[in-house]
Parts: structure tokens; sequence; C-alpha cells
DNA sequence: TGATTTCCTACCATTTTGGTAGTAAAATAA
DNA sequence: TTATTTTACTACCAAAATGGTAGGAAATCA
């Protein structure tokens, strides 16, 4: 029941980006990987499963980097952790391939999905601009 | 960010329990084995990590198995779950002995306990007997 | 042109998950 | 007393997930 590295980064490396959103400038992976710790590789990987759909503003070479693309009003942790960990399923049996054959009249089923419904709204509830 | 088989199928089978506590017999492994189409062996090893401090009725031999020692609505589901999974903690973070030292003023570790609250709060209300 | 930085792919050690196997101990039935 | 049943306990193990590392290609700018 853990919200892997993968996604505790992933929001790292966002509130950074939200709070020099005001800068307007690219920040590299560099940057955040010496301030937070956090190995330069790794940091690449994730923010390459976050920046998919170009959520964010990218940019090569010197003086590139990343930054929002827009206010972090905007950024949903919701997003930001299913783009990094995929989508949010508190059981597997959640997932629709998997197959037992009784859950629609399963109450651990029931159970499963409404504890998954509470984080998920808990989730969405919450924005970038709220955590800094 | 997913419950374990141990804690799916420790919730199988206290419902299972619960769903047959007026018959007042003893309920063996076998038995829920056989109709939930789970594995005997791995069945008892849940159910022993479930038991620890004589949170059920057992008893060995023939008429054995194992029964809810009270009411079904005296069963949280919390309990149920951290006993065999071990204590809710949704970031390595949440742990006591985790030590980035600068819990107190961190954002994301706010986020993190916050949504770990409500996992928690969740689970504490909702008991076996909402469940059969 | 050289330095910088993202982008992309492949690999890998360690830990966790999801079990299996075997046996001892207790309780009951015959 | 003996056989059977069932929990209780310990050890082991294969497969998958986690948490990275490594190397290079492609942009971009000074």
């Amino acid at each position: 029941m853990k919200i892997s590295t993968k996604g505790r980064y992933a929001l790292i490396i966002m509130i950074y980006l939200a709070q020099r959103y005001n800068e307007n400038r690219y920040i590299t992976l560099k940057e955040i990987s010496e301030k937070e710790g956090i190995s330069l590789k790794y940091l690449e990987k994730i923010i390459v499963s976050i920046n998919k759909d170009n959520y964010l503003l990218s940019q090569r070479g010197s003086e590139g980097g990343y930054k929002l693309a827009t206010d972090p009003k905007n950024y949903y942790v919701y997003d930001i952790i299913t783009k990094s960990e995929g989508n949010i399923a508190v059981t597997t049996c959640l997932n629709a391939s998997f197959n037992c054959g009784k859950k629609a009249k399963c109450s651990s089923y029931r159970l499963w999905n409404d504890l998954n419904g509470v984080i998920i709204d808990f989730l969405k509830s919450k924005t970038l601009d709220e955590l800094i």
C-alpha cells in the first residue's frame, strides 16, 4: 500500500517548478537533482513519464530545462501521480482486466472501489498552488 | 499503490467467518479454501498473522477451525488490514524510521500524511457487519 | 564548434509478492 | 490407544516490481 519513489519524486519535481513559476525560466534537472539530493538520471526517467502529452514546457541545450506550462493552480496532484505511477487501483481486482466473475455481488470489491474513490477524490482536490 | 493479496484474502476470510457467525461453529480453512478458490497453505499463513493477540477463536483437530470471537460489528476493516499487511503508510517517508531531516517543513510530507489519514479514517469507519 | 541539456533505450541488483513444502502439536473420533 | 483432522510454525523459492545506472543521440544556445 505504497506510493513509490516515482510518484514521490514526481511531486517533488513539480513542487520545485511551481515554487519558481514566477521566475519564468527553464529549470534544469541538474539543479533539482542537486537541491533535492536525487540522482539526475533517475529524475530524467521520471520527468519523461510526467511530460507525456506535453504536460510541461521543455527545452534542450544550454539555458534549457523544464517549466510549468501554466499556473500552478491548474496542476492537480492526481494527474502528477497517475502520469508517473499509472492509474490508481488500490487492489488488482479493480482493474478492468481482472476477472473473478463476481464483481457485482462481491462486498470486498465494493469496499475497495469505495476506498479507491476516496483516494482519487482527495488527490483531485489538491493542486500545486496549495502545496507551495 | 496496492493492497496485496494478503490484505485482500484476509478480508475475504473475515467476511466468510462473519457471514456464518450465527452458525456458532468452528470453520475450517479447508472449507474457505474450497469455496473461495484460494490455496489452503496460503490462507494458513495469512490467518496466522490476523490471529495474533487472539483476534479470533481457533481450535485444532477435527471439528476445529476458526470463528469470530465477537459480533461482526466489532471487527474493523482497519484492524484486519493492518494485522495482515502491517501499518498503513502511503509513502516510506511517513515511517518514523525515515529521516530526511525536513519533515516539518516539507509540503509533500504533509500531503502524504493527510492522504494517509483519509485512508485510515475510511478503513476505521467500516466494520464487518456492514459488508455482509 | 563545443558545451549543455533533454530524449531514448537498455540493463541490472535488491526487495517484495505470492506463494509451496514439510513437520510438529493439539484435539477429537473410532 | 490409535488414526484422523486441523491449526501452528519454520523454511524455502520463483516471478514480478522497485529503484535505480549506463550510454548515447538529438537539439539548442553561447
